[in-house]
DNA sequence: CGTAGAGTTGAAACCCATCAACCCACGTGG
DNA sequence: CCACGTGGGTTGATGGGTTTCAACTCTACG
């Protein structure tokens, strides 16, 4: 908990770069005046707090939703209480892309730390995006980079052992907090070890033993949730590091 | 060999109802002039063989893929030969999403048996889009669907053991040739045993092993890369079974 | 008929999940 | 103020599902 006030810091004084949504995921290409009528239709709602929803599975999709600060957890959600994290989301990232096909949310939305969160009402975008052809573009572009995205996730499950898929993690939030104007080196992870192996496809145990084993290592330095990346090209070795041929296990 | 051309008698069958792209992939909300429209800028290329490429990794973007008839794979080339093998695609099936968004494939696409294949050139496409708002919106779903599709993926290798994989992913075939019009049944592979195993994540001898077990077991009838399904319920009970809370491993 | 590649089958090793115990931080209430 | 309970996190031992290695069969093809 105290943690999170420290996040907070750190994320407030970016918000004030980031107040409009344009400067968030939809950037290029853009003249000022179309920037304007898309920040026209972004609502901006009071904080939100841990726990607190966007949106759940099964409930109509009205409006896509852009992480301002904070951090967000998707998830679907299957019976019995079990659930499978599907992405944790910082700022500048966008959120329900993949509600637009079946017009329904097929995944659940929960904020993990105090966030500020823009709503973008769908419907009202895509008639931005009828006029402003660039937009448009911007927007394929966007969720060709979420098909992306899967599709690095995909290699990571489907072909990385467990010591690959968590130095990819932290590589990758590494990269996104640095992307945001936050320290790649030095960050709190808003998220339990539970979630992070949920999302890994790893026991906790495995995750523990992995920080531990990292740190033994001198890749990185783990009290709880405050992680301090002290070998970041020797996390990018393992990732990078190949098998030729073998499948899932280490084979060289 | 002598597989191939009996899903070539099926599949040329079928292709003289799906002459047109709007049929294969786009096709609600559309007047007819519209689809007119946008069947005017498809290119409607010489049946392609297997091994031939649609496009490589690297390549710059220009146009998106509809197979109409055949198979086509999709992979991300590893250095050192290795492969990951990130989709097999099904007549009325698209290819090249996942490209829009760097301008450049990053991925490679080859055709698995002889095949025929829309091109659709992207800049055009996007001309029309910007016109036909529910062309647009088309698009957005088909954007989305691809997303919602990784995330099942995702969940399969993330969650699902061998068993549960090979099972979902012969279910998987199964519908999407039944959408078509082919039997849901009786089918031919037209990719080997090593391609399936690469993308469902497992080892070649992982798979033989699983198909030999459904069969033992009633589930299906294999006879190299013919298979008929016996007993489909029964292999909607392997996916459906859900593990309550554990993870990887079967659970219970 | 011989080679090559795909597929199958068996035995052994191994990574990781599972089970279990424990530690620690935190909040609650006596 | 401290005992207590709880939930998250860590650590150790064990077992199991898959990979790996290896040998073999079968088909295709020259």
């Amino acid at each position: 908990m105290t943690q999170h006030k420290v996040i907070s810091f750190e994320t407030i004084r970016v918000a004030c770069r980031n107040c409009n949504l344009a400067t968030l995921c939809l950037p290029m290409g853009l003249c000022p005046e179309d920037v304007e009528r898309l920040d026209g239709i972004v609502k901006r709602s009071r904080p939100l707090h841990r726990g607190d929803y966007l949106f759940r599975s099964g409930e109509r999709f009205r409006s896509l939703y852009v992480v301002k600060t904070g951090s967000v957890k998707t998830y679907s959600p299957s019976e019995e209480g079990g659930e499978q994290v599907l992405g944790f989301h910082l700022p500048g990232e966008i959120i329900g892309l993949d509600a637009i096909e079946k017009d329904c949310h097929i995944c659940s939305a929960r904020v993990l730390e105090t966030s500020a969160i823009c709503e973008i009402p769908f419907a009202r975008l895509e008639e931005l995006t009828c006029c402003i052809p660039s937009l448009q573009h911007q927007m394929f572009r966007l969720l060709s980079k979420e098909i992306g995205h899967d599709t690095d996730m995909l290699l990571l499950l489907g072909k990385r052992n467990a010591e690959e898929r968590l130095a990819a993690f932290l590589l990758s939030l590494s990269r996104r907090l640095q992307k945001r104007g936050l320290s790649p080196y030095d960050f709190y992870l808003s998220m339990s070890r539970h979630e992070i192996g949920n999302y890994l496809g790893l026991a906790v145990e495995t995750v523990s033993r992995l920080f531990t084993r990292f740190q033994d290592e001198g890749l990185l330095h783990v009290d709880r949730k405050h992680v301090m990346i002290r070998d970041i090209s020797g996390l990018e070795s393992i990732v990078g590091h190949q098998p030729l041929e073998g499948n899932q296990q280490r084979s060289s």
